[in-house]
DNA sequence: CTGAAAGCGCTTACAG
DNA sequence: CTGAAAGCGCTTACAG
């Protein structure tokens, strides 16, 4: 059980290499092959189980059918659920997923965009971090498709895929003005990631409808979980006030939870609750957890539909597509009554 | 600013293609070749940013430096955890990871098993499905390095890294028991699984010690998580005796819950509980939930060790690491008291 | 110490 | 309709 090459098909066939290569990529017609040899080589094909070799193929074309996939990192379920949606429609259309995670770190961003890069992928499905836009504009000077998702990316024009973080933030605060909470957190992260910053502008707006201050806690990138429940705490005994929480970041969701109950108040009745991103477990916790839900499977899609389209026509139309956030409203913000 | 090749350097310096490849290898010295020519050749490289053409490499070695990382869904949370801790060591060592989910359908793993071997990936990571024996055996016999985790596979000789699932099957029950549980229900799922099988097995040691009846909910594979929600709730009402449940895998572990929840009973009080796989929230549930934990970064650093070894070296040696898992007691788990 | 050459297995203009 | 040939950019025996 050798090898068996297109050659070794040519010669046993008494053709030669491009009659068979040509057959083989579907351009028989286009060359004029004959039906008959065109089925003879078919038959041959089959028969000895031929496979091309991609490497092969992958020099010769340059290209190599493998989608770079850059987040923040795997294990975050709104990411690891993106991968899983983008997986099944490419492997579809032959392509595989390298992924690689940049723990939002600029420096590492741009080592991965380069070592992605270096695998000659076809194109990127990215979740920004802010800072390596440079490198991205050379990707996509060199007319390598990059799709962006979750955020933007200041200078940099490709299609982009994300949800209206200004208005998450709005409908979370809205929401929990609307229930009676006047005195509302907002727990976030500092960073410059824009859609943080937009999530906490639609936090704004809607406070300064209803006249309210808003009363900040950012913590500093790279805080760990556990370091947050205390931090989150202290801000929460030194502002007494507080009476409802909105934070924007899955990140810190559990730990915004545990410093609440570390003070001893109950979640809802004193302390209204919403975060960002719905988790399975949101349902059966008491109270259950209002939750501005980002649509993870059309977003998905969309992102992985864009860069087909991009890889296998010659389109060259931009999508912007901006979705809504939705806001699944349970116990957690029902109100102070 | 044109492409710069191997071609390119020997030509500007006046050497051949080799012996700028033998250089560029690090086999300067096996090949005698002057320390100033190599300094030279070193230096024209930095400066004109020469890189090589990882795709001719391949071509040309038949290596790809990807590795095929294979698991039933990305996107659950122990095998996405997997997934980044394997990611960092592998692309410190220059390879990728080329992910794909098999929803654990033999059909499918088999099929992305020779995608895979299409593509000609350096070696494997999978967490098998029963079935697909025979596809691994033959790589391994093609001399391709496979590591296994999370479960084995009947007549596949190959590195191996798992949990004594029956010591976490016996410890949870065990655990149950010693506080006072008497009836406890096993909630599993019915399906090929080595491991879910081994659960059982632990589970049903610890009874017979004490004892005591199973009592065994199986659901069907491919049970949804909210159609388990209803199958369990119905089999508690069935066996009304049931004073504690044991959950054997983290996919229905939010199912369970809400099915003790809509018969009224309080978990802890009224039904002990513990499950496999540890969560996030666990600690901030009330009551707080026991699990039996797996050892994931000690585990994924087995996997991605044992098969950078087998990669970069000719070592022969088999792997065969069994872990313990770890009981994280907690409070659903606390007694009837 | 260094060089000429074949090979990896495809694809694709180009010529007839 | 079909064939001869160059090219993708490396690696690595082999010869001197």
């Amino acid at each position: 059980m050798k090898k068996v090459s297109i050659k070794t098909i040519a010669d046993e066939l008494g053709v030669v290499k491009s009659t068979v290569s040509f057959i083989l990529n579907g351009k028989a017609r286009e060359k004029r092959i004959s039906k008959e040899l065109e089925e003879r080589v078919l038959k041959y094909v089959k028969e000895s189980g031929y496979k091309p070799n991609q490497l092969a193929q992958n020099l010769s074309t340059g290209k190599t059918n493998l989608i770079g996939l850059i987040v923040e990192d795997i294990c975050i379920p709104f990411f690891s659920s993106v991968a899983r949606f983008i997986e099944d429609k490419a492997f579809q259309h032959g392509y595989k997923i390298v992924y690689a995670s940049d723990n939002n770190d600029v420096k590492k961003g741009k080592r991965l965009l380069e070592l992605l890069a270096d695998r000659h992928v076809d194109g990127y499905i990215i979740a920004p971090t802010s800072g390596t836009n440079n490198e991205i504009n050379s990707l996509l000077k060199r007319k390598i498709p990059v799709v962006l998702f979750n955020g933007s990316l200041q200078e940099v024009i490709t299609d982009i895929i994300y949800i209206d973080n200004v208005e998450g933030g709005y409908i979370a605060t809205k929401h929990l003005l609307d229930n009676g909470y006047k005195h509302i957190a907002l727990v976030t992260i500092k960073s410059k990631q824009l859609e943080m910053d937009n999530r906490k502008i639609g936090y704004e707006k809607a406070l300064k409808e209803s006249e309210s201050k808003p009363i900040i806690c950012a913590l500093p990138y790279g805080t760990e979980p556990e370091k947050a429940v205390g931090l989150i705490a202290k801000f929460l005994t030194k502002h007494k006030e507080i009476d409802a929480m909105f934070v924007t970041t899955s990140f810190f969701t559990i730990s915004a939870i545990e410093a609440v109950l570390s003070t001893g108040k109950k979640l809802s009745e004193e302390i209204g609750f919403v975060t960002f991103d719905d988790q399975e477990f949101f349902k059966i916790y008491k109270p259950s957890i209002t939750a501005v839900a980002q649509p993870i499977e059309e977003m998905s899609t969309l992102v992985i539909d864009t860069l087909l389209k991009k890889l296998k026509t010659e389109d060259n139309a931009l999508q912007k597509c901006i979705l809504s956030p939705k806001l699944i409203v349970r116990d957690s913000s029902s109100g102070r009554n």
